[in-house]
DNA sequence: ACTATACGAGACACCGTGTCTCGTAAAGAT
DNA sequence: ATCTTTACGAGACACGGTGTCTCGTATAGT
Protein backbone atom coordinates (compact mmCIF):
# COMPACT_ATOMS: atom_id res chain seq x y z
CA UNK A 1 0.00 0.00 0.00
CA UNK A 2 1.76 2.96 -1.50
CA UNK A 3 1.20 5.73 1.05
CA UNK A 4 -0.66 9.14 -0.41
CA UNK A 5 0.62 11.08 2.58
CA UNK A 6 2.99 13.32 3.89
CA UNK A 7 4.30 10.76 6.51
CA UNK A 8 4.01 7.08 6.83
CA UNK A 9 0.18 5.80 8.50
CA UNK A 10 0.83 5.14 11.88
CA UNK A 11 -1.82 2.23 11.58
CA UNK A 12 0.55 -0.13 13.09
CA UNK A 13 3.26 1.99 14.60
CA UNK A 14 6.88 0.02 14.92
CA UNK A 15 7.28 2.09 18.40
CA UNK A 16 4.67 4.17 19.71
CA UNK A 17 5.66 7.71 18.24
CA UNK A 18 7.41 10.39 19.76
CA UNK A 19 5.97 14.08 19.93
CA UNK A 20 2.49 14.77 20.38
CA UNK A 21 -0.01 12.83 18.32
CA UNK A 22 -2.05 13.70 15.27
CA UNK A 23 -5.28 14.83 15.51
CA UNK A 24 -7.14 12.18 13.75
CA UNK A 25 -9.96 14.12 13.59
CA UNK A 26 -8.43 16.68 11.73
CA UNK A 27 -7.87 14.04 8.65
CA UNK A 28 -11.45 12.85 9.34
CA UNK A 29 -13.12 16.17 9.24
CA UNK A 30 -11.04 17.29 6.21
CA UNK A 31 -11.98 14.10 4.29
CA UNK A 32 -15.71 14.68 4.67
CA UNK A 33 -15.02 18.63 3.62
CA UNK A 34 -13.21 18.02 0.45
CA UNK A 35 -15.85 15.46 -0.56
CA UNK A 36 -19.01 17.66 -0.04
CA UNK A 37 -17.05 20.28 -2.02
CA UNK A 38 -16.48 17.79 -4.95
CA UNK A 39 -19.75 16.94 -4.45
CA UNK A 40 -21.56 20.26 -4.58
CA UNK A 41 -19.00 22.89 -6.38
CA UNK A 42 -16.63 20.29 -8.68
CA UNK A 43 -12.43 19.47 -8.48
CA UNK A 44 -11.95 23.41 -8.67
CA UNK A 45 -13.55 24.53 -6.28
CA UNK A 46 -11.66 21.96 -3.82
CA UNK A 47 -8.35 24.22 -2.52
CA UNK A 48 -5.59 23.35 0.07
CA UNK A 49 -6.70 27.19 1.60
CA UNK A 50 -10.55 26.98 1.00
CA UNK A 51 -11.01 23.55 2.89
CA UNK A 52 -8.44 24.82 5.67
CA UNK A 53 -11.12 28.10 6.15
CA UNK A 54 -13.72 25.57 5.84
CA UNK A 55 -12.69 23.07 8.92
CA UNK A 56 -11.24 26.09 10.63
CA UNK A 57 -7.43 24.80 10.86
CA UNK A 58 -4.11 25.89 9.75
CA UNK A 59 -3.19 25.51 6.39
CA UNK A 60 -0.11 24.50 7.78
CA UNK A 61 -2.08 21.49 9.07
CA UNK A 62 -3.28 20.01 5.72
CA UNK A 63 0.30 20.07 4.28
CA UNK A 64 2.16 18.08 7.40
CA UNK A 65 -0.96 15.16 5.79
CA UNK A 66 -1.16 15.36 2.78
CA UNK A 67 1.74 17.18 0.31
CA UNK A 68 -0.61 18.86 -2.15
CA UNK A 69 -4.41 19.10 -3.41
CA UNK A 70 -4.21 16.52 -5.61
CA UNK A 71 -2.80 14.02 -3.46
CA UNK A 72 -5.25 15.05 -0.73
CA UNK A 73 -7.92 14.65 -3.62
CA UNK A 74 -7.10 10.60 -4.49
CA UNK A 75 -6.74 10.11 -0.72
CA UNK A 76 -10.24 11.38 -0.28
CA UNK A 77 -11.69 9.53 -3.10
CA UNK A 78 -9.64 6.31 -1.94
CA UNK A 79 -11.54 6.44 1.18
CA UNK A 80 -14.66 6.86 -0.42
CA UNK A 81 -14.98 4.14 -2.40
CA UNK A 82 -13.98 1.57 0.30
CA UNK A 83 -12.18 -1.53 -0.79
CA UNK A 84 -13.70 -3.57 -3.81
CA UNK A 85 -15.65 -6.61 -3.21
CA UNK A 86 -14.18 -8.98 -6.17
CA UNK A 87 -17.71 -11.27 -6.29
CA UNK A 88 -17.40 -14.63 -7.61
CA UNK A 89 -20.37 -14.49 -8.63
CA UNK A 90 -20.16 -18.43 -10.81
CA UNK A 91 -20.34 -17.20 -14.28
CA UNK A 92 -18.57 -14.56 -16.13
CA UNK A 93 -21.27 -12.70 -17.71
CA UNK A 94 -21.97 -12.29 -13.58
CA UNK A 95 -18.63 -11.57 -12.50
CA UNK A 96 -18.74 -8.96 -15.03
CA UNK A 97 -21.60 -7.69 -14.46
CA UNK A 98 -20.97 -6.84 -10.66
CA UNK A 99 -17.83 -5.39 -11.57
CA UNK A 100 -18.63 -2.87 -13.98
CA UNK A 101 -21.52 -2.25 -12.11
CA UNK A 102 -18.93 -0.66 -9.59
CA UNK A 103 -17.54 1.17 -12.14
CA UNK A 104 -21.17 2.66 -13.13
CA UNK A 105 -21.85 3.54 -9.84
CA UNK A 106 -18.97 4.87 -8.44
CA UNK A 107 -19.31 7.12 -11.23
CA UNK A 108 -22.26 8.84 -10.04
CA UNK A 109 -20.57 9.94 -6.74
CA UNK A 110 -17.69 12.28 -6.56
CA UNK A 111 -15.39 10.25 -8.45
CA UNK A 112 -17.75 11.53 -11.02
CA UNK A 113 -16.63 15.29 -10.39
CA UNK A 114 -12.93 14.87 -9.31
CA UNK A 115 -11.63 12.45 -11.80
CA UNK A 116 -11.12 15.30 -15.11
CA UNK A 117 -9.18 17.35 -12.58
CA UNK A 118 -7.14 14.75 -10.79
CA UNK A 119 -6.28 13.21 -14.65
CA UNK A 120 -4.46 16.20 -15.32
CA UNK A 121 -2.48 16.83 -12.35
CA UNK A 122 -1.62 13.31 -13.01
CA UNK A 123 -0.56 14.48 -16.36
CA UNK A 124 2.27 16.69 -14.38
CA UNK A 125 3.15 14.30 -11.51
CA UNK A 126 4.11 11.03 -12.64
CA UNK A 127 4.41 10.00 -8.65
CA UNK A 128 0.84 10.94 -8.32
CA UNK A 129 -0.35 9.46 -11.62
CA UNK A 130 1.49 5.72 -10.30
CA UNK A 131 -0.21 5.97 -6.87
CA UNK A 132 -3.62 6.67 -8.43
CA UNK A 133 -3.46 4.11 -10.71
CA UNK A 134 -1.90 1.78 -7.76
CA UNK A 135 -4.62 2.36 -5.39
CA UNK A 136 -7.60 3.32 -7.73
CA UNK A 137 -7.38 1.10 -11.03
CA UNK A 138 -5.54 -1.78 -10.35
CA UNK A 139 -7.55 -3.06 -7.52
CA UNK A 140 -10.55 -2.98 -9.90
CA UNK A 141 -8.51 -4.69 -12.55
CA UNK A 142 -7.44 -7.11 -10.76
CA UNK A 143 -10.56 -8.45 -9.56
CA UNK A 144 -11.64 -8.92 -13.34
CA UNK A 145 -8.09 -10.02 -14.51
CA UNK A 146 -9.40 -12.86 -11.73
CA UNK A 147 -13.05 -13.12 -13.12
CA UNK A 148 -11.42 -14.10 -16.14
CA UNK A 149 -8.77 -16.46 -14.96
CA UNK A 150 -12.00 -18.16 -13.26
CA UNK A 151 -13.90 -17.89 -16.49
CA UNK A 152 -11.12 -19.75 -18.47
CA UNK A 153 -10.46 -22.02 -15.75
CA UNK A 154 -13.85 -23.40 -16.48
CA UNK A 155 -13.85 -22.96 -19.88
CA UNK A 156 -16.04 -20.43 -20.38
CA UNK A 157 -13.62 -17.83 -22.01
CA UNK A 158 -11.17 -18.82 -24.65
CA UNK A 159 -7.87 -19.70 -23.36
CA UNK A 160 -5.43 -16.91 -25.55
CA UNK A 161 -6.66 -13.63 -24.61
CA UNK A 162 -5.33 -10.56 -24.86
CA UNK A 163 -6.87 -9.65 -20.85
CA UNK A 164 -5.27 -6.48 -20.97
CA UNK A 165 -6.94 -4.82 -23.75
CA UNK A 166 -10.10 -6.58 -22.43
CA UNK A 167 -9.77 -4.91 -19.58
CA UNK A 168 -9.35 -1.38 -21.54
CA UNK A 169 -12.55 -2.56 -23.36
CA UNK A 170 -14.80 -3.03 -20.36
CA UNK A 171 -13.74 0.30 -18.55
CA UNK A 172 -13.07 2.51 -21.17
CA UNK A 173 -16.52 3.36 -22.38
CA UNK A 174 -17.08 4.44 -18.86
CA UNK A 175 -14.24 6.32 -18.62
CA UNK A 176 -14.39 8.05 -22.05
CA UNK A 177 -18.16 8.93 -21.52
CA UNK A 178 -17.37 10.69 -18.01
CA UNK A 179 -14.69 12.19 -19.41
CA UNK A 180 -15.82 13.75 -22.39
CA UNK A 181 -19.87 14.06 -21.66
CA UNK A 182 -20.39 12.91 -25.08
CA UNK A 183 -23.23 9.96 -23.57
CA UNK A 184 -24.57 9.12 -20.31
CA UNK A 185 -22.63 6.17 -17.76
CA UNK A 186 -25.75 4.28 -16.77
CA UNK A 187 -27.23 0.77 -15.87
CA UNK A 188 -27.65 0.46 -19.66
CA UNK A 189 -24.24 1.19 -20.69
CA UNK A 190 -23.44 -1.31 -17.85
CA UNK A 191 -25.53 -3.92 -19.69
CA UNK A 192 -24.19 -3.52 -23.23
CA UNK A 193 -20.69 -3.45 -22.54
CA UNK A 194 -20.65 -6.91 -20.85
CA UNK A 195 -22.94 -7.88 -23.36
CA UNK A 196 -21.12 -6.77 -26.32
CA UNK A 197 -17.32 -7.66 -24.68
CA UNK A 198 -18.59 -11.37 -24.01
CA UNK A 199 -18.97 -11.82 -27.80
CA UNK A 200 -15.18 -11.15 -27.61
CA UNK A 201 -14.29 -13.18 -24.35
CA UNK A 202 -16.71 -15.94 -25.60
CA UNK A 203 -14.43 -19.28 -26.92
CA UNK A 204 -14.59 -19.65 -30.15
CA UNK B 1 -19.09 25.33 -37.19
CA UNK B 2 -19.33 26.80 -33.33
CA UNK B 3 -16.86 29.21 -33.15
CA UNK B 4 -13.56 28.77 -30.13
CA UNK B 5 -13.07 32.27 -30.04
CA UNK B 6 -14.33 35.85 -29.11
CA UNK B 7 -15.62 37.14 -32.33
CA UNK B 8 -17.24 35.67 -35.16
CA UNK B 9 -14.93 33.86 -37.50
CA UNK B 10 -14.09 36.92 -40.12
CA UNK B 11 -13.82 33.96 -42.98
CA UNK B 12 -16.60 35.52 -44.99
CA UNK B 13 -17.21 38.82 -43.61
CA UNK B 14 -20.90 39.72 -45.04
CA UNK B 15 -19.73 43.31 -45.04
CA UNK B 16 -16.30 44.59 -44.60
CA UNK B 17 -15.48 45.42 -41.24
CA UNK B 18 -15.52 48.85 -39.54
CA UNK B 19 -12.25 49.91 -37.72
CA UNK B 20 -8.60 48.53 -37.93
CA UNK B 21 -8.02 45.15 -38.53
CA UNK B 22 -6.81 42.37 -36.87
CA UNK B 23 -3.27 41.78 -37.32
CA UNK B 24 -3.23 37.96 -38.70
CA UNK B 25 0.15 37.32 -37.77
CA UNK B 26 -0.45 37.62 -33.81
CA UNK B 27 -3.18 34.83 -34.56
CA UNK B 28 -0.34 32.34 -36.04
CA UNK B 29 2.63 32.77 -33.93
CA UNK B 30 0.32 32.43 -30.98
CA UNK B 31 -0.82 28.95 -31.81
CA UNK B 32 2.94 28.14 -32.62
CA UNK B 33 3.83 29.05 -29.42
CA UNK B 34 1.08 27.22 -27.83
CA UNK B 35 2.01 24.39 -29.98
CA UNK B 36 5.57 24.03 -29.02
CA UNK B 37 5.13 24.80 -25.27
CA UNK B 38 2.21 22.24 -25.37
CA UNK B 39 4.98 19.50 -26.87
CA UNK B 40 7.73 20.90 -24.63
CA UNK B 41 6.67 21.75 -21.11
CA UNK B 42 2.94 20.66 -20.96
CA UNK B 43 -0.51 22.02 -20.72
CA UNK B 44 0.12 23.40 -17.49
CA UNK B 45 3.13 26.22 -18.57
CA UNK B 46 0.59 27.07 -21.50
CA UNK B 47 -0.61 29.87 -19.80
CA UNK B 48 -2.05 33.20 -21.37
CA UNK B 49 0.42 35.26 -19.86
CA UNK B 50 3.40 33.55 -20.53
CA UNK B 51 2.12 32.49 -24.28
CA UNK B 52 2.27 36.52 -24.80
CA UNK B 53 5.54 37.12 -23.28
CA UNK B 54 6.70 34.74 -25.47
CA UNK B 55 5.66 36.04 -29.16
CA UNK B 56 5.70 39.72 -27.44
CA UNK B 57 2.42 40.64 -27.88
CA UNK B 58 0.14 42.59 -25.49
CA UNK B 59 -2.25 40.26 -22.97
CA UNK B 60 -4.92 42.37 -24.10
CA UNK B 61 -4.42 40.95 -27.79
CA UNK B 62 -5.08 37.47 -26.58
CA UNK B 63 -8.39 37.95 -24.74
CA UNK B 64 -9.51 40.33 -27.86
CA UNK B 65 -9.17 36.49 -29.57
CA UNK B 66 -9.63 33.83 -27.14
CA UNK B 67 -11.77 34.00 -24.26
CA UNK B 68 -9.28 32.19 -22.05
CA UNK B 69 -6.68 29.32 -22.01
CA UNK B 70 -8.66 26.14 -22.56
CA UNK B 71 -10.14 27.73 -25.70
CA UNK B 72 -7.18 28.65 -26.98
CA UNK B 73 -5.85 25.41 -26.29
CA UNK B 74 -8.55 23.43 -28.23
CA UNK B 75 -8.49 25.80 -31.06
CA UNK B 76 -4.59 25.35 -31.68
CA UNK B 77 -5.49 21.61 -31.22
CA UNK B 78 -8.15 21.51 -34.01
CA UNK B 79 -5.68 23.78 -36.02
CA UNK B 80 -2.56 21.46 -35.67
CA UNK B 81 -4.97 17.62 -36.27
CA UNK B 82 -6.86 19.41 -39.30
CA UNK B 83 -9.53 17.70 -40.83
CA UNK B 84 -10.56 14.24 -41.15
CA UNK B 85 -9.90 11.97 -43.51
CA UNK B 86 -13.21 9.81 -43.67
CA UNK B 87 -11.60 6.94 -46.15
CA UNK B 88 -13.73 4.32 -47.58
CA UNK B 89 -11.45 1.15 -48.24
CA UNK B 90 -13.88 -0.67 -49.10
CA UNK B 91 -13.90 -3.03 -46.31
CA UNK B 92 -14.76 -2.45 -42.80
CA UNK B 93 -12.22 -3.87 -41.25
CA UNK B 94 -9.63 -1.21 -43.46
CA UNK B 95 -12.03 1.59 -42.51
CA UNK B 96 -11.58 1.16 -38.85
CA UNK B 97 -8.20 0.46 -39.06
CA UNK B 98 -7.97 3.64 -41.03
CA UNK B 99 -9.85 5.71 -37.96
CA UNK B 100 -8.37 3.94 -35.68
CA UNK B 101 -4.72 4.86 -36.89
CA UNK B 102 -5.50 8.37 -36.69
CA UNK B 103 -6.64 7.87 -32.97
CA UNK B 104 -3.10 6.47 -32.63
CA UNK B 105 -1.16 9.10 -34.78
CA UNK B 106 -3.08 11.94 -32.86
CA UNK B 107 -1.87 10.67 -29.54
CA UNK B 108 1.42 10.86 -30.88
CA UNK B 109 1.00 14.89 -31.05
CA UNK B 110 0.42 17.70 -28.92
CA UNK B 111 -3.02 16.12 -28.12
CA UNK B 112 -1.52 13.61 -25.55
CA UNK B 113 -0.34 17.07 -23.89
CA UNK B 114 -2.93 18.74 -24.24
CA UNK B 115 -5.89 16.26 -23.56
CA UNK B 116 -5.68 15.71 -19.78
CA UNK B 117 -5.72 19.45 -19.30
CA UNK B 118 -8.57 20.23 -21.53
CA UNK B 119 -10.70 17.83 -19.74
CA UNK B 120 -10.53 19.07 -16.69
CA UNK B 121 -11.42 22.29 -17.81
CA UNK B 122 -14.45 20.90 -19.66
CA UNK B 123 -15.61 19.87 -16.95
CA UNK B 124 -16.28 22.81 -15.48
CA UNK B 125 -17.13 25.13 -18.65
CA UNK B 126 -19.99 23.50 -20.13
CA UNK B 127 -19.80 25.78 -23.50
CA UNK B 128 -16.41 24.54 -24.08
CA UNK B 129 -16.97 21.22 -23.04
CA UNK B 130 -19.50 21.48 -26.19
CA UNK B 131 -17.19 23.49 -28.60
CA UNK B 132 -14.47 20.32 -28.02
CA UNK B 133 -16.58 17.56 -28.40
CA UNK B 134 -18.56 19.16 -31.69
CA UNK B 135 -15.31 20.23 -33.42
CA UNK B 136 -12.86 17.15 -31.99
CA UNK B 137 -14.81 14.37 -31.31
CA UNK B 138 -17.96 14.09 -33.85
CA UNK B 139 -16.72 14.57 -36.69
CA UNK B 140 -14.42 11.42 -36.20
CA UNK B 141 -16.91 9.53 -34.93
CA UNK B 142 -19.07 10.72 -37.74
CA UNK B 143 -16.89 9.48 -39.71
CA UNK B 144 -16.53 5.84 -38.29
CA UNK B 145 -20.45 5.94 -38.15
CA UNK B 146 -20.04 6.56 -42.13
CA UNK B 147 -18.69 3.30 -42.62
CA UNK B 148 -20.39 1.31 -40.47
CA UNK B 149 -23.19 2.42 -42.32
CA UNK B 150 -21.67 1.18 -45.16
CA UNK B 151 -20.43 -2.22 -43.47
CA UNK B 152 -24.08 -2.66 -43.04
CA UNK B 153 -25.54 -1.60 -46.41
CA UNK B 154 -22.45 -4.19 -47.88
CA UNK B 155 -23.80 -7.09 -45.48
CA UNK B 156 -20.31 -6.89 -43.55
CA UNK B 157 -21.99 -5.84 -40.53
CA UNK B 158 -25.09 -6.78 -38.50
CA UNK B 159 -27.96 -5.00 -39.20
CA UNK B 160 -28.81 -4.40 -35.51
CA UNK B 161 -25.98 -2.33 -33.66
CA UNK B 162 -25.61 0.04 -30.98
CA UNK B 163 -23.28 2.09 -32.49
CA UNK B 164 -22.67 4.75 -30.10
CA UNK B 165 -21.37 2.34 -28.05
CA UNK B 166 -19.43 0.73 -30.62
CA UNK B 167 -17.55 3.83 -31.65
CA UNK B 168 -17.18 4.15 -27.58
CA UNK B 169 -15.63 0.44 -27.37
CA UNK B 170 -13.48 1.73 -30.47
CA UNK B 171 -12.34 4.77 -28.73
CA UNK B 172 -12.41 4.44 -24.94
CA UNK B 173 -9.34 2.07 -25.00
CA UNK B 174 -7.15 4.67 -26.39
CA UNK B 175 -8.94 7.62 -24.25
CA UNK B 176 -8.47 5.65 -20.65
CA UNK B 177 -4.89 4.35 -21.71
CA UNK B 178 -3.87 7.91 -23.06
CA UNK B 179 -5.52 9.58 -19.81
CA UNK B 180 -4.57 7.39 -17.13
CA UNK B 181 -1.21 5.95 -18.49
CA UNK B 182 -1.37 2.33 -17.62
CA UNK B 183 -0.73 1.00 -20.89
CA UNK B 184 0.80 2.42 -24.29
CA UNK B 185 -1.00 3.61 -27.42
CA UNK B 186 0.66 2.16 -30.20
CA UNK B 187 -0.07 0.19 -33.40
CA UNK B 188 -0.38 -2.84 -31.62
CA UNK B 189 -3.38 -1.46 -29.89
CA UNK B 190 -4.92 -0.07 -33.03
CA UNK B 191 -4.68 -3.70 -34.45
CA UNK B 192 -6.34 -5.22 -31.39
CA UNK B 193 -8.90 -2.80 -30.85
CA UNK B 194 -10.49 -3.03 -34.32
CA UNK B 195 -9.83 -7.00 -34.50
CA UNK B 196 -11.53 -7.70 -31.38
CA UNK B 197 -14.40 -4.96 -32.33
CA UNK B 198 -15.07 -6.90 -35.39
CA UNK B 199 -16.14 -9.50 -33.28
CA UNK B 200 -18.72 -7.93 -31.86
CA UNK B 201 -19.66 -6.18 -35.10
CA UNK B 202 -19.31 -8.83 -37.48
CA UNK B 203 -22.91 -10.55 -38.35
CA UNK B 204 -23.56 -13.14 -36.39
C1' DA C 1 12.99 18.72 33.13
C1' DC C 2 13.96 17.46 28.37
C1' DT C 3 12.93 16.25 23.66
C1' DA C 4 10.06 15.65 19.82
C1' DT C 5 6.24 16.55 17.30
C1' DA C 6 1.62 18.92 16.41
C1' DC C 7 -1.10 22.94 16.18
C1' DG C 8 -2.72 27.82 14.98
C1' DA C 9 -1.61 32.26 13.36
C1' DG C 10 0.43 34.92 10.39
C1' DA C 11 3.71 36.46 7.04
C1' DC C 12 6.17 35.87 2.68
C1' DA C 13 7.23 35.77 -2.46
C1' DC C 14 5.46 34.03 -6.55
C1' DC C 15 2.45 33.61 -10.42
C1' DG C 16 -1.75 33.50 -13.34
C1' DT C 17 -6.39 35.55 -14.04
C1' DG C 18 -9.37 38.77 -16.07
C1' DT C 19 -10.46 43.68 -16.45
C1' DC C 20 -9.40 48.29 -17.17
C1' DT C 21 -7.30 52.70 -18.97
C1' DC C 22 -4.30 55.16 -21.73
C1' DG C 23 -2.08 56.86 -25.97
C1' DT C 24 -1.36 55.50 -30.58
C1' DA C 25 -2.17 53.12 -35.20
C1' DA C 26 -4.87 51.75 -39.21
C1' DA C 27 -8.77 51.00 -41.67
C1' DG C 28 -13.58 52.68 -43.81
C1' DA C 29 -17.15 56.54 -44.05
C1' DT C 30 -18.53 61.24 -44.95
C1' DA D 1 -9.37 66.07 -44.52
C1' DT D 2 -11.81 64.80 -40.64
C1' DC D 3 -14.61 61.45 -38.09
C1' DT D 4 -15.56 56.94 -36.37
C1' DT D 5 -14.42 52.46 -35.27
C1' DT D 6 -11.55 48.95 -34.04
C1' DA D 7 -6.71 47.01 -32.96
C1' DC D 8 -2.51 47.32 -30.56
C1' DG D 9 1.02 47.76 -26.71
C1' DA D 10 1.97 49.11 -22.12
C1' DG D 11 0.90 49.09 -17.78
C1' DA D 12 -1.87 48.97 -13.69
C1' DC D 13 -5.21 46.69 -10.70
C1' DA D 14 -7.54 43.41 -7.32
C1' DC D 15 -8.04 38.74 -6.52
C1' DG D 16 -6.90 34.20 -5.12
C1' DG D 17 -4.10 29.94 -4.64
C1' DT D 18 0.62 27.92 -3.81
C1' DG D 19 4.12 26.39 -0.92
C1' DT D 20 7.38 27.73 2.69
C1' DC D 21 8.66 29.77 6.81
C1' DT D 22 8.67 31.45 11.73
C1' DC D 23 6.68 32.06 15.96
C1' DG D 24 4.54 30.80 20.43
C1' DT D 25 2.06 27.20 22.51
C1' DA D 26 0.26 22.40 23.44
C1' DT D 27 0.84 17.42 24.31
C1' DA D 28 2.91 13.28 24.14
C1' DG D 29 7.07 9.98 25.64
C1' DT D 30 11.87 9.65 28.06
Amino acid sequence: MKRLKSRPSRARPSRPPRGRPRNENIDRTVVAAVLEVLRTRGYRAVTMAGIARKVKRARASMYRRWPGKPYLVADCLVNAMGPRPAPDTGSLRGDLRAAVGTFQRAFAGPLKEALPGLVADMAHDPRLAQAVRRQMLAPRRKSIRDALDRARRRGEARRTLDVELVLDLLAGPFYFRALFGHGPVDPRLSRSVVDHVLKIVGRK
